[in-house]
DNA sequence: TAACAAGTGGGTTAAAAAGCCTACAATATT
DNA sequence: AATATTGTAGGCTTTTTAACCCACTTGTTA
């Protein structure tokens, strides 16, 4: 596992993506948690930076905040 | 489980999106392996949909890759 | 102040990714 | 023709998410 600092920032830039989101369209975790097919603890979880999600839990994620996956990663990365 | 088909259309149209990058930077699964922390095996499932990888699988994949990991997203999402 | 909603943290079990390697067939290169 | 490269498939072990659930704390609001 090389650059782990640079996986940790990115986890951390994602959740925020989707804190700034889900806050954006007044949203709860438990609201939020009806739409998507994830449990409203682990939103919580997400938005931390604590879970390295899959691919399916992104999709889950975009459909539930009623945004392109892409969005999601709408974010600067750190270089270097 | 709710939407199987339709998270399955998303991996397999994310590792579309991989394979068509790759080829257009002319790197094999190997040549790419070796620019990002991915066995060459693995990418290959990846292009395949085969596997449901992680956060920052995605953003090895990128960064191997030379794109932002939003380019790996670029691409219309079925409705329904 | 009572009731409710929200964010948070902890825990469990089963399934699957991560990370690794080996082998083989089909191409391409020399 | 011989060699090297490429895509593909299979297996293996460890680690971790997925998908739940519950309990506590801080805010809200009726």
């Amino acid at each position: 596992m090389v650059d782990k600092k640079a996986k940790q920032r990115f986890l951390a830039l994602f959740g925020l993506k989707v804190s700034q989101i889900r806050k954006e369209k007044n949203l709860s975790y438990r609201k939020l948690a009806q739409q998507c097919d994830i449990d409203y603890s682990d939103i919580s979880k997400i938005e931390k930076g604590q879970v390295k999600i899959q691919l399916p839990t992104v999709y889950e994620l975009a459909k539930g905040l009623g945004v392109h996956p892409k969005e999601l990663f709408d974010f600067e990365i750190p270089e270097a």
